[in-house]
Formats: structure tokens, sequence, C-alpha cells
DNA sequence: AAACAGATTTAGCCAAGGCTAAAATAATTT
DNA sequence: AAATTATTTTAGCCTTGGCTAAATCTGTTT
């Protein structure tokens, strides 16, 4: 069985490797808020058990047997948060916390069980996509809201799950993964983007605007 | 926030208090299936934070802030059993298993949350009482299958989780909390006891009998 | 009362997974 | 190219919660 600390860390690999492409000792220390020093020997034993390579100030991979854990990891995550939501009204800025527990604990027969209850779910709450068993993934094309064109119709896809003041917010108004919605204006020196959906107009920050992915609708 | 160790020692804590009336090390030794040696050490651990008090080489006992945190535990642990027996149809011989991990990771909110959508229940899969949040508990008089007279009718109460194997046998024979039966016989020399339940007979060894509970039934 | 058995505690060890401070390497600026 | 800055690694330490082996205490027998 593997530690808990463990998992986090491939899990952690994984999405700083999908965020940023390189996976940095100090990228890994913060998203885990651990000291470089702690990353630089997880790092080391990870190795060792060949769950990473690693060359010395360069950077991190995940091993083919790795990545199969990582992403195990994460469908936990996306189905325990999911399922938070539907069987028990969990509202969605507060599934991400519980989830970071449940993870862990999810054996296998209830994985399925929960993921036979959703329906074989393809996203979370956030729109995030849902590894199947066979570490497949469904991925969706999409850009971030901060890119938009002015004037432009597009379908939100993806919030991300990281600040639970945003999704509050984000849920009063009404803006949730596969909700439309208009760009009206961005405006000017950062200002804020300005969206219109269910006829009101919301400003959105241009920090929390990259945190939204969308794809353009038709039209 | 305690850790995972110390929640586990003060549910051990209660369950063998409840059980045997005296708490020796060796008794928690043996029930977290880990050395003496080990046992001293926590002790001394969890005294020095007021949870349980110690009297050299005699027993342990729990402080009034154990005793609630063991109940918290216990709580959560049959909660857990009870929800995933409902909600995910988890057989009773598994639910065990699983809330032990569970029962360390389940916030108060999502506590309330299934304790609601069980409908507040008093009692988990194996008839166990689960404590209310204020630590009280509805208990049963009841007394252990093995002491019952022959051809006496009885209500059973409450099945020890400890043995999957048992509790399959019983779920196959159709034994559960509130099913009534009654005492055929006891065969001599500690044979088994053979019960008498829709209509079929069945022999339940003594050793089992002894931790099935039933209180007696109206005639 | 002495001796022995069994339970308990002490002493000293280990692995996991953190930390800080200092050293080494890489990257950037002058 | 040299110097400075930032990143990464090394070295050494800490806490938690285990372990074994040896010492000590309690109670029972002889």
């Amino acid at each position: 069985m593997l530690s808990q600390s463990i998992e986090d860390y491939l899990k952690a690999v994984y999405e700083v490797e999908t965020a940023d492409g390189k996976v940095s000792t100090s990228a890994l220390a913060e998203r885990l808020d651990v000291s470089p020093a702690s990353v630089t020997n997880m790092v080391k034993k990870l190795s060792e058990r060949k769950l990473i390579t690693h060359k010395r100030y360069q950077g991190v991979k995940l091993t083919p047997a790795g990545r199969k854990i990582a992403l195990e990891v994460i469908r936990h995550h996306r189905l325990v948060e999911l399922y938070l939501k539907e069987a028990l009204g969990v509202p969605w800025d507060k599934v991400h916390q519980e989830a970071e527990k449940w993870e862990h604990v999810l054996s296998e027969d209830l994985e399925d069980r929960i993921d036979e209850f959703l329906g074989h779910p393809l996203r979370d709450p956030h729109g995030s996509p849902i590894p199947r068993r066979d570490g497949t993934m469904v991925v969706r094309e999409c850009s971030s809201l901060e890119e938009i064109e002015e004037e432009t119709c597009v379908k939100v896809v993806e919030v991300s799950d990281h600040d639970p003041e945003l999704l509050r917010y984000l849920g009063d108004i009404g803006l949730y993964p596969e909700t439309e919605m208009t760009v009206i204006s961005r405006e000017p020196f950062q200002g804020p983007i300005i969206v219109e959906l269910t006829g009101k107009e919301y400003p959105i920050g241009r920090n929390a605007a990259k945190y939204i992915l969308v794809e353009e609708a038709g039209n």
C-alpha cells in the first residue's frame, strides 16, 4: 500500500505537469505546501521506487507506473467530489476539501459502486474530466476565459476548484460548467471581463478569468 | 487535530472497557495488533494529553474528554457502516472494514448530512447503538445467545462485526438484528446451539453464539 | 518466604516525512 | 566573463508511532 504522502506527491506531479508542462522542485513544494528540501527528499524516494524519473536540477517526470497511480488518485478525488454533491448535497465549493481526504481511503469496490451510482460520469462538479479505470480521459478543447474576444458567446467547460470563495461567487451568479454566456467587454488595464448570463451582466476579475475554461459556443 | 492513531487508541480503550470492564495494556495491544511496549508508549502520551488516566501496572480509564472523542469516532464508524449498506449496497460483512478507514476522515458537516440522510438512525447494520452527537446512546437490555435456555423465543439485538465470515454465514441463513427465532436445543459438550428461523433449523457454534446478543421475545 | 510466571515498563532502536541552515549548481544581470 | 540571484540539494535535526530485548513489578505457588 502506498502512503497518503506518496499519493499526494504523485497527484501533484501530474497536476503541475498538466498546468505548467515542467515539474520543478519548487513548484511541487508550493503546491504541496512543503519545503523544497522535503520535496527533494521525497523525489529521491519516488525515483527509487520507479514512480518518477528525475534529473538533478532539471525536472521530474512520471513513469507509466507513477502516472497510473496519479490517475487513480485523481479518479477517486473527482468521483468523490461528484458523489458528495449528487448524493449528499454538499455545495460545490466544499467538495474539494472533503475529497482531499476521501481520495485516500476509497477501496476499489467502493469506487465501482460510486461510479455505478453516478452512471459512469465523465466530469466532476467543476467540469474536470474523471479518468476512467483504464486511465483514459475525455478531454475537451477549450481556452481560458481571459483570452476570449468581446462579443463572443462561450460555454463554460471547467472551473478551477482551488479557491472556494471564487466558487461561491460563481455559484451565486449561476456560472457552472455547461453554462452559456457572452463576453460583453474586457475592461482595459487588466480590468475585469464583463460577461452576460441569464440576462444579467457580471464582472469577472482577470485573475479569476484565468481559471475559467470555456469553449466557443455555436455563434 | 488528533492523529488517526490516537483516535484508534481511544476507541479501543472504550471498546475494551465495555467488553471486559478493565483495560489492560496487553488487552489494548491485542486489540490494536501492536506490541505491549507500543501501548505503554502511547498510554503515556494520552495521559499527558489528559485523554485517559493511568496507574502503573493497573489499568487505563478514559477521561470525559477522552470518552467524548471515543464516542465521536464510534459514531462516525457506525454511521458510515449503515450509510454504506443503505446508500451504496455494501454487504454487511464488508462495511466494518471500510468504516475503519472512513471514520477518520468524516467532517462534522458530512456526519450531519449522513445522519440526516439516514433519518437519525439508532443502530448500525450489526445492531450496535449509534452514539448521538451529545454522546448519549440508546442501550438495550440483552443477553448472549450462548446463555439462552431451550425452547425460548428471542429477537436478535446485536451481532459482533469482528468476523466477516461469521457475518456471511448469518446473512446466508437470514439472521440479522431484529430477526426473531427460537432456541431449539443446546447440544451437550459445548456443541452448537440449534435455532429455528423462517421455518428451518440452523446450528450456531458456541463460540459464535457468544457474539450474538438477543432479547427474550414476547413468548 | 522464596521462586517463578505473567504482565508491564524501560531503554534503545528504526522508518516516514517533515523542518532549517548551509552548500552547490544554474540562470541572469552587469 | 564576472557577479549576483534563484533554485536545488545536502547535512543534520525533529516528531510520530512503531519495534525488540531487557529489566521490573505483581501475584501465585510452593
